[in-house]
DNA sequence: CGGAACTATTGATCGAGATCAACGAAAGAC
DNA sequence: GTCTTTCGTTGATCTCGATCAATAGTTCCG
């Protein structure tokens, strides 16, 4: 395969385009190589990557989506434990055999197959690109402790507020727009902050009532009070105290 | 420094005494580089991790004891996000400024902070050496990710159950010896399961009731029905049901 | 050792969110 | 396009575990 052809199979690939990611910290040899060894793949919603497809393919690195690692209980009960987006790289060499979720597509999802021996090669003589996968895997660990603490102790309404911050974050800003993407589902959403679809509903329904954000659809929303909606993340009582307000009495929705 | 010296220092610590972890990694010449630019310390219960200190030693490895990463939300409310132990290496750099939890311990512990500098050079030198702290890392996020899988949709005894496996799993395996070792109190298993002590002391009680296992002193168990146990972590329903059994009514405790 | 401070357990009560049920709105399928 | 299925929302009820309260047991000090 020659050097144009990597390019362009790998140009409109945002790990390649995005200076940030890890293919565009490989030079052209590197490239031509990893590129020469993997296989992208797009998945779509419920599409689920698994046994033998990761034997030999056990690192996944994200194009664009969202994919989920989910955990299913012996009753049906399903959870989201961690999502993957843009960059992300998964590694999963060497852990098939335990008790590990599935790796499942919360939508269109477009990832890369890294060969391992290319990968671990690169991993071993590139600094600036062990640099980057070291810290995203960073990244995955410390985001996966945060959520553990969010969900651990905090109440219905603050894990949605942190999970709204938590898209902010993870999402590239775009100056002059304050619009957040919610790039998943509602139950998919309940199924992440361990509550039911029905609570979410409501807990968004309130964040509107008291005027603290506008979800104008419902993959986004525009936040209209951020002090008071970041009071209610950090685990602020006060703040989440139903629309008591100045007045002691819930004021109920006026049309 | 010489030789011998670093030997001194480093050679009663297991990251260096335990073939799989990290320090044994290393040739002479970068054991005695790292020994030379690192620091041990040792902590005591509350003691924390932090500010500065963290600035000019981000990456600590623990050599004994249990170090806890903790939440906390603005009305008190803890959260035990993460624990780590003997082998764990844990890599703060550059993430101080986000809103990240404490470092506490939860005993005595025993931890050396490494000079980013040398850590860094062995990474990008000694594939053996990068591979173990790879692994580990990639230990911790799944761990984590498992974590959130188990507190966001089990029920109480299933956390507990979840937890009691994890100790397992995580610590050294004696054969002939099937008692497991709880390296934390209640109240900090309580918060790393997003529970309440009570809650806790409860659970511990309904599985001794149910003679699944036996507690002889706070910090130890014997599982005396492990497939129970099991369908317990695992989120089987009908496992759960309190002491229902074939009569279809609770059997009260006859002493 | 003795006393202070923290930790663990047990019981009683309460509430946030799960669950059940029903309907309307999207999203795919063909 | 129409049909089917899945998803999201709202309301009513119930339950598990939080919370409050009291006591017993540990650990840690000087």
């Amino acid at each position: 395969m020659n050097r144009a052809e990597i390019k362009d199979k790998c140009k409109q690939c945002s790990i390649y385009a995005n200076g940030y990611l890890f293919c565009a910290q490989l030079d052209a040899d590197e490239l031509c190589a990893l590129s020469d060894h993997s296989r992208t793949l797009t998945m779509k919603r419920g599409d689920s990557l698994e046994g033998e497809a990761l034997g030999t393919w056990p690192i996944v690195a994200i194009d664009m989506g969202v994919l989920s690692m989910q955990h299913l209980l012996q009753d049906g009960r399903k959870t989201i434990a961690a999502l993957f987006m843009r960059g992300d790289i998964i590694d999963l060499r060497n852990i098939s055999n335990r008790n590990r979720g599935a790796l499942i597509a919360l939508g269109k999802v477009k990832l890369c197959r890294l060969s391992p021996r290319v990968f671990e090669q690169i991993m071993g003589k590139n600094p600036k690109a062990q640099k980057v996968i070291w810290e995203n895997l960073r990244d995955q660990a410390f985001r996966a402790m945060d959520h553990s603490g969010d969900i651990a102790k905090k109440q219905a309404l603050e894990k949605l507020a942190s999970f709204i911050f938590e898209c902010r974050n993870r999402q590239e800003k775009i100056p002059e727009c304050d619009t957040i993407d919610i790039p998943v589902r509602r139950i998919d959403l309940a199924e992440y902050l361990g509550m039911q679809p029905e609570t979410v509903s409501r807990c968004f329904k309130e964040l509107e009532q008291r005027e603290i954000l506008v979800a104008p659809r419902l993959n986004a929303v525009r936040i209209t009070n951020i002090p008071m909606l970041r009071r209610i993340a950090n685990g602020d009582r006060d703040a989440v105290i139903k629309d008591a307000g100045k007045h002691g009495f819930k004021v109920l929705k006026i049309a």
